[in-house]
DNA sequence: GATGAATGAGCCTTCATTCAT
DNA sequence: GATGAATGAAGGCTCATTCAT
């Protein structure tokens, strides 16, 4: 699996130029919003925070995405197109054989770029307010329903080749609220387990679904 | 398994006494403010919009609840001991096997009493906000633990009793997250599936890892 | 004719109660807004300025109007209803005959109550802002059209009673407009004529109107 | 007589080019802000919409204006401006009796170039908005004493030369506050009559102020 | 207990103005 | 000349909190 590139730059040290391109300035104020959102939550997430940890401010925010509403819609449309980027990268660089694709889609939920405490924060910043629901639907909707979608026949694919007699939206549907579940739990808990024991514990349960497959060899690198 | 009883009367048409006793008029308080978390999210949730729907003044809110910090807090530590009382009325109900524990404190979590929209947005709002998180641990840490404990205990003396050579600590953790993913998916998704579904897939996992117990007999009634 | 009495007491020198009784903060806010109309124009209007004017916090006077805008239509239709009592009045009292009506018109808008310089100003910034033309229509509309008809009635009757040949729509027109004139007039200059000669210039406009009726005699007293 | 040549170019389809003129680019622009005065009123007629509707950047229009507050004042100059050479052209190209300049200066303030809606609504903004008065007095005052001194004088002369025995500054007030009065009309009026309407009206108003000349025969052709 | 007037901190947003390119 | 990124003052509005009644 080769791990999908870090989409923006980390911001540096060195003074930024007064006056930056307009894309590398949205880049810079959307990884602001993801850390105020993980930091403080939906609700005290500001633009004015956002704008601090940007370094520039709160007007210039506006200017470049119009609204705070705005700046969430494209928050989230990022963290999304990052997700579906990662693991359908991580996807494609699988082999054929559907255990390989599990097996790849559930590393890439653990990748390192993906499974950060501030991106994990802000999807649960995301889910955890009603009013941003519709928002989410809209923007995320199609994005879940592929990743469903292509877990389903992959396990459809496991009975066939493998004679496993699962129905696969449920088999799929556990492999997903498994690692769903374990990101709650690592984002929720005082003291965390690893990201390696999370990706483990979803192993642990992979291997019960399909008990002759995913020995216990692999690792998460 | 008997449901533990509604520990709140439902709001009746019946306008209530101008006077109401202390405790009637909180726990009324407390239903109001979940669901305003439900419908509103954590961020658009006011006082005055939780003393609206329970009927009373603003004023008189913060007389009982001195801030809305507060208000939240007492929230919290009701649902969580709601929860709380919940399975363990379960567990208690159950019989000495581990395997009927086990099937208990699953069915508890989605029983009709517990499994709602408005408990699981409320659920949902509180993990969502960052800056909550020091409240939810002060608040439910030392309950999240016990149910933990509990659960490994449990799955220890599946290992025990039935011969299982699960590692507890992961078996436990699986069920559980299992549990709050399934959650998370009927508070998140569009078009979510039934509670029962849910229910369902639970069952399915947990006999994927206990594969000569929990039997496809079992539903949830 | 008797003049209509002061709507709304002046603000008196002693200190107001801390909390004042809905009606009459209402009003001391909208007499508030008709001076900060008067002194500073629509466009620097502020609800902090009112606010300031009133003695309060900008808090409270959005407390008791909801909006900046509700707060402009809510003055509009303070002094649309002040002008509507005031020329009612004046024409109730006049005698029968409609040269006695339209003096008693006349006179009624050059009274000391409704020719102040904060009452024209208000309504000049209402007339000035074509943002608030639909406001306008919507809430002075009909009282202008009734004051209208009931001026084309009395110039009728002044062609039925006294011979006279006029359009009486062309007729009552000219006086209103001569009037609205010099309220502009009022206004704008640097250094104005007094009402009292405004009100001589309008007479002498409606006696070449009406050649043989309002004689020299009368004044605005 | 002549109507006055309109002073600006109307702006057309064709891009303007990309250098323009130092006068042609700031005569843009001034029609512009008229526009915008006109459709958005006094305070919501902003540079970034003054720019958009010139078809430049916010940034040229400041470079030519230097400010908001110089652009206004630049604008109020222009339509002043014009408002001169239109009567004064109309008055020179009258005879020399008074009542043909009485009534080449009645024509000329209901010209099509001078009584437009965008026209009037600009004079309107800037009445209704205390805060430019000392801006319009030092602007237009001289040029409105200019025209009522004219008017005076011209009144002056119907006495000597005809005979009647008006006071002229009231007779020549009473003119020019019609004039006023029915431009208020036609833009306050939901559905106002027409120009042509309003011009007839304020002869109906000359003529019974001058019975025996005025005679019915003329129109605004 | 109970209400609701009152305050003020803090939010989102607009917009005139500056200035690097 | 010309653009548009960038700033910051100021405005409308929300809402937790206080407090007189």
């Amino acid at each position: 699996m080769t791990a999908a590139p870090p989409l923006i730059e980390a911001p540096t040290d060195a003074k930024p130029p007064r006056t930056q391109s307009r894309d590398s300035r949205r880049a810079q104020v959307i990884e602001a919003t993801i850390q105020s959102l993980a930091d403080r939550g939906f609700s005290r997430t500001t633009v004015t925070d956002v704008a601090a940890r940007a370094g520039i401010s709160h007007g210039l925010v506006l200017f470049h995405f119009q609204s705070k509403e705005n700046l969430l819609a494209e928050t989230l449309d990022f963290i999304a197109e990052e997700y579906r980027i990662n693991w359908q990268t991580a996807l494609a660089a699988a082999g054929d054989t559907p255990e390989a694709q599990i097996l790849a889609l559930i590393k890439a939920d653990f990748a390192p770029a993906i499974c950060t405490p501030a991106r994990l924060s802000a999807w649960c910043a995301f889910w955890g307010e009603n009013q941003s629901r519709p928002l989410y639907q809209a923007r995320c909707g199609a994005n879940d329903a592929l990743y469903n979608n292509t877990m389903v026949d992959i396990c459809a694919a496991m009975n066939a080749l493998h004679g496993y007699t699962h129905d696969p939206e449920r088999t799929a549907r556990l492999i997903r609220i498994m690692i769903e579940g374990l990101w709650l739990d690592l984002m929720t808990l005082e003291q965390p387990y690893s990201v390696a024991e999370a990706y483990e514990t979803v192993m642990t349960g992979t291997r019960a679904l399909f008990p002759r497959h995913f020995g216990a060899g692999e690792t998460i690198a």
